[in-house]
RNA sequence: GGGCUUGUAGCUCAGGUGGUUAGAGCGCUACACUGAUAAUGUAGAGGUCCGUGGUUCGAGUCCACGCAGGCCCA
C-alpha cells in the first residue's frame, strides 16, 4: 500500500464532509465512548441550548471549547459520556410565540387558552432543532444527540419537583416578598423586559424633600454630640423624590468610605437652631459661602443668608449604628409595627453616592429594591401593617393608596392612579401634604419641585411603584458560607471570573427568587389552602396521584385531570385544574407561579437521569462534573444554579473545572447582531473554510475567555500557514516514501541513538512539545496548546527539519540514514496528528488515516480519536542538542544576512565563515552542527577564532539586574564607567576575575558576574552580531569556487527544465549543451559528476550545434541545451 | 452607578517574580532562493506600551486616579 498523494490545494471543507461521513458510517463517536468502557469516567455536562432560534458563530466557539477537552480526555483513555440536552422553557419562547400570534400576556386565557398557548410554545421550542443538529455534526462537536434530556418532558419536570421537595423538606423553600416594579393602575407586576420598552421613562416634576431625622443621644452617637459646640439637636439629612415613602422609613444608609460633616445652622422654616449631618462634598449645595462667615448669634427669621459652621468630620462607618427618632410615630397617629425596636438605625449601603441628595439615603424596605436588600443584610425590619384579614402588608395597598391606619393621610392616593381631578387651586398631592406637615414639624430642611425621569407602566402610562410582591424563594443565604467555601475548590478559567464576578456575587448573595408569573415552564408543585395555613409540596407524580385520590374521596374533585401515558402533561393549565385536600379537609389550590427556568438547567445533573426518582447509581457515577464550559454571561445563570443546587442537595461542587468563555464579536470588535448585518453565518463559514481551520483559528487567536474578534481573513491565514504547511509536510513525506516503497514499522524503526543529529534534534523538540501540550490541555488552556503545536509544525518541523533534510529524502537508495529520516518524519506527523486531534478533529483524522494507509505491520487503531495519546519519551530530550541547533539556526541566519550585504547569492559557494568563541563549550557545540551550517549557507568550513588569535575586539555590557541590586542609586555611575572600559581592562577582568575601577571619586570592585563580555568586531571583516554571537564571512572567490557556482547554477536551470518538461522525479535524462562558452565548459568539466548526479543525467555532452532545444540563461551565460529522456 | 474584564506596530497577539535597545505572525517595501514553490530566506519601514500622577537608581510590568471598549448587575 502507498501513502495517498493529493493535488494542491487541498479542499478542507471537503475533508470535513468526507471524514464526517466516515465517522458516521463507522460509528466512531459511539466507539470513542464504548471502547473506554471500564476506564475512569471523565464527567462532562452539556449546558443545554435553546433551539427556538438559529445557532450563530458564537455557538461554534463555545462548542469547540467544550469538545476539545472531552476529546482530549478520551485520548488519555478516559470514558467521556456526553449526553446532549435542550432548554425548552423560558421567556424568550413565550415572547416569540406572542409576537407570532400578535398577542400580549393579557390576552392569554382570553383570546387564547393557556392550553393552546402552551401547545404553541411546545411546537416553537424545537423549531430549529434540525439546524442545530446539523451544525453540531458539521463542526465536529461530539455529543449524544440521540438521547438528549429535554426540560419540558414529564420526567424532567418530575425530577425538578423531587428536588424542590427535598429543598422544601430542608426548610429551604419559603414564600416571601421582593420589591418588583408594579403598576397599581393595571394591578400587575412588570418584568424588566416590559420596563425596558421604549417610552416608559418620562420626565416628571415631583415634590422632593430633604428630611431631617433626629439623632438619639446615646453611646453610638456620642461622637456627634461631642463635636457639637452647643445643645442644638442633631439631625441626619436625607433626600427623597418620593416623600410618600418617608412614612415607611425604617433606616438610613451611608457610604462606608464617604466623608460626612456635622454642621451647626438653623432650620429655614422654623428657624430653630439645629445641627445637621451630610456628606462633606455636598455642603456647598445647601449652604452658601457667605453663610460660613455670617454670625450665628445675629440670625433672625427671614434672613436671606443661612449662617452655618462646620463642627466635625466623620467617615460613614463612624455613623453606623446610630439611632434616630421615627418621622411619623405612633404619637402622631401612625401605626405600630413588628420589629420596631430594631428599626431607625444608620446602616451601610453600597449604592450610596455623593452624586445628589445629601450622601445619606432614606431606606424604606417595602418600596425599593436596594432598600430591601440593604435592610435585609443589616436586619432592619420593614414597616408592615395588617389588612382587614390580618395579613401583613405595606402601607400602600395594591390599588396605590395609603392603608386606613395611616392616620391623617389614610386612604390618600400616593400617585394619581384613579385619574381624579388635580386642577383645583387648593388641591394638594399626598407628597405636598407630607411636605407641609414636615415643614411645620421642623423635620424638613428643604422642599422643592424637581424634574427627573421616572418609569411608567407601558399600558396605563401611570407611574410605576416599586412594591413588595409575593414570591417563592430558595433560601440560598442559609448555605452562603458553604457556597463560598466550595467555590474556592473550583478551578475557574479564567481565575478572575471565579474570584471576582462569581465570588462577589456569592458574597452579596440574596435568596433565589423562584417565582415567575408565566405560562410555559415548570409549575411550582405547591398546593395551599385559601388562608395559607396548610400546604403541601409534591415531589413525584406518584405522590400527586395519591393526593388526587384523597381529594376525589373528599369530593373536592370529581375525577383526576392528570393525563396518562403520552397524555401526561405536568404543565399549566392541567396542573391548575388539580385541587387537593388538606389534612383538615380544606381544599388546596396550586400556587400559580412557575419556577425560574434557571432552576431547570441547574437541575440537569439530576434531572437528565430522572434522578432522584430512579437511576441513583448512574447519577452517582456522573456527579459532580469534571468539566463544564459556557459563556461568561452564565456566571449568575447556569454556573450559579448548578453550584447552588449541588451545595444544597449534595453538599458538593457541581463541577471541578469550568471555562467561562467570552463573546464572539465582529472583526471591528462590535457585537454581532442581525439588525447591524454583521452577524457571521456559521454554516457559510464552515462551508468556506472547513471545520478545522475555523476551530483552530478560534482557539489559536485568543484564549477562550477573551472576546474573539472574528475576522475571516484570520481563518484564511490559519488555513495557509498552519494547515497548508502541515499538508505540504505530509505530501513531501508521502511522495518520497512512496518512491522508496517505504512504510513505517515501529518494530524495525532505526533506534533513536543511531539517527542523525537533525533527527535527534527534532525528536527532542517533539518530546518537549508533547510535555508542553499535555500540560496546557491539563490546565484547560487550549490556546497555548494550539500555539505550541503550530510553532512546532511551521518553524521547527517544516522550516528547519524538512528543509535541511530534503536531500536525505530524495538522494539514492533506501539506506539506514534515509530510513531514519522517514522514521523521524513519520513519528513527528503521527504525534502532531494526535496532539491536534482535540482542536482540529477532521484534519487530524485525515492525516492519521493517510499515515495508516501504507502501514502493513502492527495493530491499526481505527481512528485517531480511538488512539491513546503517546507519552513523551523524556529520555530523548537533549537540552544540549536543542541549544546547539539554535546556535546553528542563528549562525545561519547571520550568514544569510552577510551574504545579502555582500550580494553573494547562496548558490555561490564560499570558503568559510569565522565564528569567534570565548569558551570551549561553545566551540564544541557549534562544531557538532558545523555540517548543517555549511550545507544551509553553502560554505566549505566553519572556522573558530579564540583569544589567541589576537584579532578579537571585545565589548562589555553591564549586567544591570545584578548591579542594581548591589549598588542601588549608584548604578548609573557604575554602569557608565563599565561602558567606558578599555580593552586592557576587559582583558584584566577576564584574567583575574575582578577589576578595581574608580568612578566619580569612588572605588568599585567589579567581578566577571557584573558584566557580560562579548565579541563585537573583527577588524577588516564584514561581521554580523546577534547578542553574544558574532559571525564573519570570508568573501574571497577562488577559481574553483567560481566554477562550482557555475555548476550549481547549471544544475538549477536543468532541474527547472526537467520540471517544465513534465518529467517525473525518477526519470533519467541525457543532456547536450552548446560549447561556445569556454568558462562554462571548464566548469562543467570540473564538476561533471556533481551535475550528472544532481540532475540524474546519464550523459552530459557538448556539441557545437544544439538544435531544437531551449536556451539556459544565467549570470552572463546563454547556453543552448537539449534534454532527452533516457530510455534505459 | 457598582462588579469583573480588555487596552502593546496598520491587523491579530506574546511579553514569570521591575533591569536600561519592547518582540512574533500577518500585511507593506526591496532583494534573494527555487525538485515542498499559492512555499521559503534576508533586510527595511512601522510604537506616546490608553492617559495622568506616584513608588523606585530604574516602570509595558507595581500603586492611585482617570479615559475608552466589552460583559454582568442595579
Amino acid at each position: 500500500m502507498k501513502y495517498p498523494e493529493f493535488k494542491q490545494p487541498l479542499n478542507y471543507a471537503q475533508v470535513g464532509t468526507d471524514i464526517l461521513k466516515w465517522w458516521q458510517e463507522n460509528g466512531i463517536f459511539e466507539k470513542s465512548v464504548s471502547s473506554r468502557e471500564g476506564q475512569p469516567t471523565f464527567v462532562f455536562y452539556e449546558g443545554p441550548p435553546s433551539a427556538n432560534g438559529a445557532p450563530g458563530i458564537h455557538h461554534v466557539m463555545a462548542r469547540t471549547v467544550k469538545d476539545i477537552f472531552c476529546r482530549y480526555q478520551t485520548l488519555l483513555g478516559k470514558q467521556v459520556p456526553r449526553k446532549g440536552g435542550w432548554d425548552t422553557h423560558g421567556l424568550p419562547i413565550e415572547l416569540q410565540v406572542e409576537k407570532e400570534l400578535g398577542i400580549t400576556k393579557e390576552d392569554i386565557g382570553k383570546k387564547i387558552s393557556i392550553e393552546d398557548y402552551n401547545q404553541r410554545c411546545r411546537e416553537t421550542v424545537m423549531r430549529f432543532k434540525a439546524q442545530w443538529d446539523d451544525l453540531t455534526q458539521k463542526m465536529g462537536y461530539w455529543v449524544d444527540l440521540d438521547d438528549p434530556y429535554i426540560t419540558f418532558k414529564p420526567e424532567y419536570i418530575e425530577s425538578c419537583w423531587a428536588l424542590l421537595k427535598k429543598l422544601y423538606d430542608k426548610g429551604l423553600l419559603y414564600k416571601g416578598y421582593t420589591i418588583q416594579p408594579y403598576s397599581p393602575a393595571a394591578g400587575t407586576g412588570l418584568s424588566s423586559h416590559e420596563l425596558n420598552q421604549p417610552g416608559t421613562y418620562h420626565d416628571v416634576k415631583d415634590t422632593t424633600i430633604v428630611a431631617q431625622f433626629k439623632v438619639t443621644r446615646e453611646e453610638a452617637s456620642e461622637k456627634l454630640f461631642a463635636a457639637a459646640t452647643d445643645e442644638a439637636p442633631v439631625y441626619i439629612m436625607a433626600w427623597t423624590t418620593t416623600p410618600w415613602t418617608l412614612a415607611a422609613n425604617t433606616g438610613l444608609a451611608v457610604g462606608k468610605n464617604i466623608r460626612y460633616v456635622l454642621v451647626r445652622t438653623f432650620n429655614p422654616y422654623t428657624h430653630a437652631p439645629i445641627h445637621v449631618v451630610l456628606a462633606k462634598d455636598l455642603v456647598s449645595r445647601y449652604f452658601s459661602e457667605k453663610g460660613a462667615t455670617t454670625s450665628l448669634e445675629e440670625y433672625q427669621a427671614g434672613d436671606k443668608v443661612l449662617p452655618w459652621r462646620l463642627e466635625g468630620e466623620f467617615v460613614g462607618s463612624d455613623l453606623v449604628g446610630i439611632h434616630y427618632e421615627r418621622l411619623f410615630g405612633q404619637d402622631q397617629g401612625f401605626p405600630a409595627f413588628e420589629g420596631e425596636e430594631r428599626a431607625f438605625r444608620v446602616i451601610v449601603g453600597d449604592f450610596v453616592t455623593t452624586e445628589d441628595g445629601t450622601g445619606i439615603v432614606h431606606i424604606s424596605p417595602t418600596f425599593g429594591a436596594d432598600d430591601f436588600r440593604a435592610a435585609q443584610l443589616a436586619d432592619i425590619p420593614a414597616l408592615l401593617v395588617p389588612d382587614a384579614d390580618g395579613k401583613l402588608g405595606p402601607i400602600v395597598d395594591r390599588t396605590g393608596r395609603y392603608v386606613p391606619q395611616m392616620g391623617e393621610f389614610g386612604g390618600r392616593w400616593v400617585k394619581n392612579y384613579d385619574g381624579h381631578d388635580q386642577s383645583g387651586a387648593d388641591y394638594k398631592t399626598l407628597d405636598e401634604s407630607i411636605a407641609i406637615k414636615m415643614r411645620k414639624a421642623g423635620t424638613a430642611f428643604k422642599t422643592e419641585k424637581y424634574e427627573h425621569t421616572y418609569p411608567h407602566c407601558w399600558r396605563t402610562d401611570k407611574p410605576v411603584l416599586y412594591y413588595p410582591l409575593d414570591s417563592w424563594f430558595i433560601k440560598t443565604t442559609a448555605v452562603k458560607d458553604r457556597l463560598i467555601e466550595l467555590n474556592k475548590t473550583i478551578n475557574w478559567k479564567p481565575e478572575s471570573t471565579g474570584t471576582g464576578r462569581f465570588g462577589n456575587w456569592l458574597e452579596n448573595l440574596v435568596d433565589w427568587n423562584l417565582s415567575r408569573s408565566r405560562y410555559w415552564g415548570t409549575p411550582l408543585p405547591i398546593w395551599r389552602t385559601q388562608d395559607g395555613t396548610e400546604e403541601i409540596c409534591i415531589g413525584s407524580i406518584a405522590e400527586l396521584k395519591v393526593e388526587i385520590e384523597k381529594a376525589i374521596a373528599a369530593e373536592i374533585m370529581t375525577h383526576s385531570p392528570l393525563g396518562e401515558g403520552d397524555k401526561l402533561d405536568l404543565h399549566r393549565p392541567y396542573v391548575d385544574d388539580i385541587f387537593l385536600v388538606s389534612p383538615s379537609g380544606q381544599p388546596m389550590y396550586r400556587e400559580t407561579d412557575l419556577i425560574d427556568v434557571w432552576f431547570d438547567s441547574g437541575a440537569m445533573p439530576y434531572a437528565q437521569w430522572h434522578y432522584p426518582i430512579e437511576n441513583a447509581e448512574k447519577f452517582q457515577k456522573n456527579f459532580p462534573a469534571d468539566y463544564i464550559a459556557e459563556g461568561v454571561d452564565q456566571t449568575r445563570g447556569w454556573f450559579f444554579t448548578l453550584h447552588a443546587l449541588a451545595v444544597m442537595l449534595e453538599d458538593s461542587v457541581a463541577y471541578k473545572n469550568v471555562i467561562a468563555n467570552g463573546l464572539v464579536l465582529d472583526k471591528n470588535g462590535e457585537k454581532m447582531s442581525k439588525s447591524k448585518g454583521n452577524a457571521v453565518d456559521p454554516f457559510a463559514t464552515l462551508a468556506q473554510f472547513g471545520p478545522d481551520a475555523t476551530r483552530w483559528y478560534m482557539i489559536v487567536n485568543a484564549p477562550p475567555w477573551d472576546n474573539l474578534k472574528f475576522d475571516p481573513t484570520g481563518v484564511t491565514e490559519v488555513q495557509r500557514r498552519f494547515f497548508g504547511t502541515l499538508f505540504n509536510t505530509y505530501s513531501f513525506y508521502a511522495l518520497y516514501a512512496n518512491l522508496d516503497e517505504y512504510s513505517y514499522d515501529a518494530a524495525s524503526a532505526v533506534p533513536a541513538a543511531e539517527r542523525s543529529e537533525l533527527d535527534r534534534w527534532v525528536l527532542s523538540k517533539l518530546q518537549s512539545l508533547l510535555l508542553e501540550v499535555r500540560g496546557h490541555y491539563d490546565s484547560y488552556d487550549p490556546t497555548k496548546a494550539a500555539r505550541a503545536i503550530q510553532d512546532f509544525v511551521t518553524d521547527q518541523l517544516s522550516n528547519w527539519y524538512v528543509r535541511l533534510s530534503r536531500r536525505r529524502f530524495w538522494k539514492g537508495e533506501l539506506t539506514a540514514d534515509k530510513r531514519a529520516a522517514f522514521d523521524t518524519l513519520y513519528e513527528c506527523l503521527y504525534a502532531v496528528g494526535q496532539l491536534m486531534a482535540p482542536i482540529a478533529p477532521f484534519f487530524a483524522e485525515w492525516l492519521y488515516q493517510n499515515l495508516m494507509e501504507a502501514q502493513t505491520t502492527g495493530e491499526k487503531v481505527e481512528s485517531v480519536h480511538l488512539t491513546l495519546l503517546q507519552e513523551a519519551r523524556t529520555e530523548l530530550i537533549d537540552a544540549a542538542l536543542e541549544e546547539r541547533m539554535e546556535l546553528a539556526q542563528r549562525i545561519s541566519s547571520l550568514t544569510h544576512s552577510l551574504r545579502k550585504k555582500s550580494v553573494l547569492k547562496v548558490r555561490q559557494p564560499l570558503q568559510r565563515i569565522l565564528v569567534p568563541v570565548l569558551n570551549e563549550s561553545t566551540r564544541e557545540q557549534v562544531g557538532k552542527v558545523e555540517d548543517l551550517i555549511c550545507a544551509e549557507v553553502n560554505v566549505k568550513h566553519v572556522e573558530f577564532l579564540d583569544d589567541t588569535s589576537g584579532v578579537l575586539v571585545k565589548s562589555v555590557k553591564p549586567n544591570f539586574k545584578r548591579l542594581g541590586q548591589q549598588y542601588g542609586p549608584k548604578l548609573k555611575v557604575v554602569g557608565a564607567r563599565i561602558q567606558q572600559m578599555t580593552p586592557e581592562e576587559i582583558t584584566q577582568l577576564e584574567k583575574l576575575g575582578s577589576l578595581s575601577v574608580e568612578a566619580e571619586g569612588e572605588a568599585y570592585t567589579l567581578t566577571t558576574d557584573d558584566v557580560e563580555i562579548r565579541t563585537q568586531d573583527l577588524p577588516g571583516w564584514l561581521v554580523a552580531t546577534d547578542g553574544p554571537l558574532t559571525v564573519a564571512l570570508d568573501v574571497t572567490l577562488t577559481e574553483e569556487l567560481r566554477q562550482e557556482g557555475v555548476a550549481r547554477e547549471l544544475v538549477n536551470r536543468l532541474q527547472n527544465l526537467r520540471k517544465d518538461s513534465g518529467l517525473e522525479v525518477q526519470d533519467k535524462i541525457r543532456v547536450t549543451l552548446g560549447n561556445q562558452q569556454p568558462e562554462l565548459t571548464a566548469a562543467v568539466q570540473s564538476f561533471g559528476d556533481y551535475i550528472r548526479t544532481e540532475t540524474q543525467a546519464l550523459a552530459l555532452d557538448f556539441a557545437a550545434d544544439v538544435n531544437g532545444g531551449a536556451v539556459l540563461e544565467f549570470d552572463d551565460y546563454n547556453v543552448p541545451v537539449r534534454l532527452e529522456v533516457a530510455t534505459s
